[in-house]
DNA sequence: AGAAATTTGTCCGTATGTATC
DNA sequence: AGATACATACGGACAAATTTC
């Protein structure tokens, strides 16, 4: 077969596909997707057109993969929501979510220090910085 | 010819090159990189190869690409990474809370870039620092 | 414990479509 | 119209991680 890929290329129609299937429920969140042989027979497409599909969901952390094993369809994640400011830097104390907590060592809920940075250009805010510290650094 | 990848994959050893240069400022913000064929002329490798790594470089928007003319490097993330001790940077894309998209006057669920970085000392983390950019600053 | 099968990861080479200069 | 350069797609081969037998 030739290579025509008028309108939507190929890997883009099947990662849509894919995606509408996490998405409608037909593939539950953390269940195995098709292994790539099984989907370069179901699509008629070469493996590599299935991988770039795939990797698309997975850049939109639509699903997770690992080697060896299989690609997953993955439960969305909560995104932490912390109060916005306008001034340029203000400090408060958060308390540290689940992934502060792992990167810093501590429990959930532990205190930390954040320090924040709006930068505008043009009244634009253009940038935001967040800086976390703990407490007491070292311990 | 056979295919040992030993250790890193070509392909990311071949990005990190890449991403060496544009940081350093061998390769000046704005600027084209040079095209795919002279990368493959340049590190022996396919042109698919080539063109997974500068995919990194697109993911972690330190590239743009357009078709038919080139990639240029991004002066997005024009910084600064560079640091005495230990620290890792990633990239990823994440929706904007809503503190983000109020700072960002965005809808909430928009999609913004975070750059995260983790420093250690001794191998404790002591800072995390995340910043946040939209996905179009006007480039 | 070990071997085989399964599945994803990496890499190559080629051909062709499409956009830009 | 031609040249250049990126985009898409195919097929094959081998490596590495996991599971299964």
């Amino acid at each position: 077969m030739p290579t025509p890929h008028y309108g939507q290329p190929r890997y883009r129609v099947i990662a849509d596909e894919l995606r509408e299937r996490i998405s409608s429920g037909a593939i539950p969140p953390g269940a195995l997707l098709p292994t790539e042989s099984a989907l370069t027979a179901e699509f008629r497409a070469s493996r590599g057109t299935i991988r770039q599909a795939i990797a698309i969901l997975r850049d939109e952390h639509m699903v997770a993969t690992e080697h060896g094993r299989g690609t997953y369809a993955s439960p969305f994640w909560l995104n932490t929501s912390l109060e916005g400011g306008e001034s340029e830097t203000r400090h408060r104390q958060v308390a540290a979510g689940p992934d502060l907590a792992a990167l810093f060592a501590v429990d959930v809920g532990t205190t930390v220090v954040e320090r924040e940075t709006v930068r505008r250009m043009h009244g634009v805010v253009c940038e935001v910085v967040r800086t976390y510290r703990p407490l007491r650094p070292g311990q």
